[in-house]
DNA sequence: CCTTGCGGAATGAGCGTTCATTCATAGACT
DNA sequence: AGTCTATGAATGAACGCTCATTCCGCAAGG
């Protein structure tokens, strides 16, 4: 069993991530024990300490592949606005996803690492979105970023909502979205 | 030290809540221990249990009073639309009623009683704030529920945000959400 | 002197983390 | 090709600590 290759070792971290985030995503980050995690993953307690420095690593990990990596505003040219929008409102009614992200915003009230995250990646979509808004609608102008953040925080809004199982007339929120957008 | 008045009672058990609130704000439900709030509050362990049956006790009082109920559909005529908005947006800024909400939202994917009291006050909110909107615009139509929910998730982001220290342009904020109400 | 609110030490379950031990394998040597 | 050995990934019992909760003795009001 000596050498463990790098493919392996992503495949391992991988299978922890995955049944760290099942639970994280149901039971919260807290109420999650690290036992629990190496009974739902299948590998031993210390198996996971040699993946991951401790708790705390595996949290952030869970916490930054939920957050989502695709809304990159740096990456040639904007989305047109339909699919960006269709983008946030599939992200938004991903039912695992909202559930971590509603146990990140909480958690960031005392992790300031969490918040730093959070606030990253606000400006980050905001930016990616901006982009969007502005070259649908031909010129570009301060209010797009203001009009971002706007569908930013409903879109979040939408999310808990979906997460925590109310009940929303999900059709009606895109329209009135899109209508929102632009 | 016979008799328990029921106004010192009321009292005690405020003081209590008032302690935990605190706590429950910046560190979460489960990482805030019954030592910690019998500390904070400067009453004996057993005076706790004497309040309240259990740990869950103390938290679905506190998720209660952060959901707050100022926002009742019933009682006499609908808001005007502008006071309605403010009101909901002074929510939104309310630091502290932010952070519980969000321990709220994060702890209602394993709790069906905190489920029931997110989707019951969220019912009743859009239908207060419905209420306003149709008597603004003069006739009531299916929509202003539909814009009323648009609204509801956009100041859900927004206290979101602002709870775990995100910059956001408050009054811009406001203007779009005034714009989109009516 | 009885009643009753109150205090806080005691309890045992469960937590995150460590580390001595095991043993499958790769590669060196015959 | 066959044997041996050094390697290090994997293991899981054990540790020290914190948790929610209990319960009995104390003190004070009627």
């Amino acid at each position: 069993m000596a050498k463990l290759t790098e493919e392996r070792a992503r495949d391992r971290r991988q299978t922890i991530l995955d049944a760290a985030a099942a639970l994280f995503a149901e039971r919260g980050f807290s109420d999650t024990s690290m036992a629990d995690i190496v009974e739902a993953s299948g590998v031993a307690t210390g198996t996971v300490y040699r993946y991951f420095a401790n708790k705390d690593a595996v949290v952030m990990a869970v916490s930054e592949g939920a957050l989502g990596t695709r809304f990159d505003p740096d990456e040639g040219d904007p989305l047109p606005l339909d699919e960006a929008m269709n983008a946030l409102m599939a992200a938004a009614t991903d039912q695992r996803r909202g559930q971590i992200s509603s146990h990140v915003w909480a958690r960031a009230t005392s992790s300031a690492r969490l918040q730093t995250l959070i606030a990253e990646r606000h400006v980050r979509v905001c930016r990616w979105l901006a982009r969007s808004i502005d070259q649908a609608s031909g010129d570009p102008s301060p209010a797009a970023t203001h009009r971002a953040e706007l569908i930013l925080c409903a879109v979040s809004g939408l999310q808990m909502r979906v997460a925590s199982g109310v009940e929303v007339d999900t059709d009606a929120f895109r329209e009135g979205l899109f209508a929102l957008a632009g």
